[in-house]
DNA sequence: GTGAAAGCGCTAACAC
DNA sequence: GTGTTAGCGCTTTCAC
């Protein structure tokens, strides 16, 4: 299989001059005579010439134009699409993406980025996983100079740009909006704790709750992971007790929706008896009955800017760290609607 | 940022030995002193080297340990849970894996293809987008000999090996799943014309019918995309004629549950007076209410063996061309339950 | 504006 | 079993 691929050497040779014109004249280096510029194209073009990316990376420890990209999961809607918002603008500025998953677990996701080839990505974007130890990266990755940008889940303290969606006004916001529709006993089933977006979630709704003078009942927070069937669980727990309450904001859809199942496999009525909300705006919220009333996070838009964060990160050798803010929308819907009291 | 990682020359000056022995004892070839082999990997260890991916892929044209992927979308269930398998195995074996994404345009897949530094990949795992026309890939990739595994979207006649799901069986076990519960007048709403699992899961459609003597309506058939909003204006063609029919299977889960938007919306009690059966088992198909029928497609392990594959293509240089079919397992839900007749 | 040449980090003959 | 050496394809001084 040892096929022959084109080299700057064929087109030199073919044109009679040298290979440093060639590659000076592929890359657009402006002391280029335009006339023999123009013939390297032709002849690249015509042969099909592609630049092989391993001597790039390697010759004078130029851009390899890959990026790697970790996060925990990617068989999800957000995660997904954030994916999708970050290879648009790869695409569009000629970057691979290489894909790191952790499956959410904090030695594979060392062991990882101990493996890493550091020297044939220029940057990293990154969503940590849940039990992990942030101060890692720093020494991991950071110390080799080589530009980061967390997303999402991103790390306390970390000299690093981040880019997430506005967590915490967002979940104030949504917990003001089942109070203002007359639910009273809100619980609320979080994240994961340690995770700055568990965290912020969990703020939001104490602000909320405190805002409208509602007694926080600590036994009516509920931290759990992020699953669909923690949610069914969680929701478990928070009915078994004599006073129970009366609306439940998830920190995201899946949990949302198991706790929908419960609720309804228990008779209870979604909407008029028992609010729920939860936090994504998953295509699953517009389908299940009733309908979910949810914060939309800016998914896409989350990879598309920390995409293009890092890419500008890249180019500039010394570059700011910078922190993005993404606000989301509220989508109300059926689950949050109280029939008039 | 002109950060100096580790090399095999450092290793080799510390030691004081030679870097060719570095290089072997590192690579674990056996004709080398087991003594100095480990006083290597332990200095390695220290000093935390990492291989240069670039300077490896160059050298005798070596593996780079990365190989591509290339699919129409990431943003559904399926294409996810796909990669997750493929991601699985990668990973396990000390691959990378560099995400191509084509958006189910022709051009742009033609593009990235175009566009590919071949050279620093070991192989591709592709699914083709729908408008494709698969004999470029002969052209582009495959003359330059290198490994290609396809999956899901496989292109016919094509001398690579190739991965899928038993469309034609899957399709024609959950037509005859629907006749078998008294539906009779099924219609069918298809994916683009050009594809093979569309071929494959019309044709299983129109078997089972065959089989069980109900005559074909050309009408029933339609032909459109793979999305919800497809799957509703297609209901919605089936359901304007005086004469309707009383089931619809679809080519897959969103379409399917855009039908039964459509079908709930009109008033019409899915299950009883109307079935509706997909393809896929999209977690959403066990949330919409009522729950959806639907042939469950092993995506974790499309990806999984597709991956495999692969792998032992890029590690002997002549591979046969294999092809590997997958069953499905028909996921019995409400949707298609009809009530005693 | 262009060429010659060194070298990026590694592998694989080829010697010994 | 180990060292020497010649590249892999490219970028980049440094001359001219």
């Amino acid at each position: 299989m040892a096929h022959h691929f084109v080299t700057i050497k064929d087109l030199a040779k073919a044109l009679n001059i040298s290979v440093s014109t060639v590659s000076r004249a592929l890359r657009g280096t402006y002391d280029v005579n335009e006339e023999t510029k123009e013939k390297v194209l032709a002849l690249a073009e015509e042969l099909h010439y592609r630049p092989n990316s391993n001597a790039r990376g390697l010759a004078a420890r130029g851009s390899t134009r890959n990026i790697g990209v970790i996060l925990p999961f990617i068989a999800n809607y957000y995660c997904s699409t954030v994916i999708t918002g970050i290879q648009e603008v790869a695409y569009s500025k000629g970057y691979n993406i290489v894909l790191f998953v952790t499956n959410d677990a904090a030695e594979r996701e060392l062991s990882i980025i101990r493996n890493l080839s550091m020297s044939s990505l220029d940057g990293f974007l990154i969503s940590v996983s849940s039990g992990t130890d942030p101060h890692r990266y720093t020494e991991e990755i950071m110390t080799h100079g080589i530009p980061v940008v967390f997303f999402d889940r991103v790390p306390d303290h970390m000299p690093a740009s981040k880019v997430m969606q506005d967590d915490y006004n967002g979940a104030f916001e949504t917990v003001e909006h089942l109070i203002s529709n007359g639910y009273r006993q809100i619980a609320h089933i979080a994240g994961p704790r340690g995770l700055s977006l568990t965290e912020q979630r969990l703020k939001g709704y104490l602000a909320a709750l405190t805002k409208h003078r509602i007694p926080i009942k600590e036994e009516w927070i509920i931290h759990s992971g992020f699953s669909q069937e923690c949610g069914e669980e969680d929701t478990r727990l928070l009915l078994a007790p004599e006073e129970q309450p009366d609306a439940i904001f998830a920190v995201n859809d899946r949990k949302a929706i198991g706790a929908m199942l419960v609720l309804k496999d228990k008779g209870i009525r979604i909407g008029q008896d028992f609010g729920v909300a939860g936090f994504t705006n998953d295509p699953m919220s517009a389908i299940i009955s009733p309908t979910l009333t949810t914060m939309a996070e800016p998914a896409f838009d989350i990879g598309k800017i920390s995409c293009e964060l890092l890419l500008k990160h890249i180019a500039k050798k010394h570059f700011q760290a910078e922190d993005v803010i993404l606000p989301g929308k509220l989508i109300i819907r059926e689950s949050s609607r109280r029939r008039k009291l």
